[in-house]
DNA sequence: CGGTTATATTCATATACAGTGATATTCAAA
DNA sequence: TTTGAATATCACTGTATATGAATATAACCG
């Protein structure tokens, strides 16, 4: 493997990482359903709003999101609709296994 | 969001936990181009054997991958191709970021 | 049985990261 | 220009996790 690919890895478990926290997995989840504030955002999850904040932060830098300034509250929308593709996978794949390891086996559904 | 939806989120960031780590995007890539020996896995990613070794317990008790013994050796295989799709996506979404950042411009391929 | 190869596990250490409280910034309104 | 609301950042702590070295297990062979 050349030293390009491994770059490549990096970066895509670096992508995957962002993905690896239930938080960041809910915000991404709210901002996809359309842009929110970070109040909102706050108030929905129930999180600290340091703790959102930072959140936030991470997507931001991974350009994951994007913000719009109105006045003193900032709105949060996806950079790019891709990465609900890569959310919805993931959740289908452990759906699937849980489905398999007939646990939590009743109300599966992929939402 | 209720106690179930929140427990889909934890697994679903512990899903993606695993994927968060270039070592294992590449294991993973590896046995899914066709089962391998742990030698072989070795050889190839030119890891240490005991860090390959706790690599492939982490696949093997997430379920990602299962185990096949012949002998001294023992090859693995994923346990369920969906896997790859989501290194797939994850890969083309890293790409497409990228190429959108003008960052590795010339020779990006979507191996 | 002893020796050898293949793989797994344990232990220690270093690093990364999530969460919290406190503080800083930004903007608007008075 | 002070006040207050919304958001961001900082400093700290605890916890998880990656790695390497050493050791353990497992299977085969003599």
């Amino acid at each position: 493997m050349d030293e390009r690919e491994r770059k490549l890895y990096v970066l895509q478990a670096q992508l995957c990482q962002v993905l690896a926290d239930p938080s960041r997995l809910e915000l991404i989840h709210l901002i996809g359903t359309g842009e929110q504030t970070v109040s909102e955002l706050i108030a929905v999850t129930g999180l600290r709003q340091a703790n959102v904040s930072q959140h936030l932060s991470l997507l931001r830098q991974r350009g994951i999101v994007a913000t719009r300034r109105e006045g003193t509250t900032v709105s949060y929308h996806l950079a790019y609709p891709e990465i609900l593709e890569a959310c919805a996978l993931t959740r289908r794949i452990l759906l699937r296994q849980l489905e398999a390891a007939h646990a939590l086996v009743a109300p599966v559904k992929e939402g």
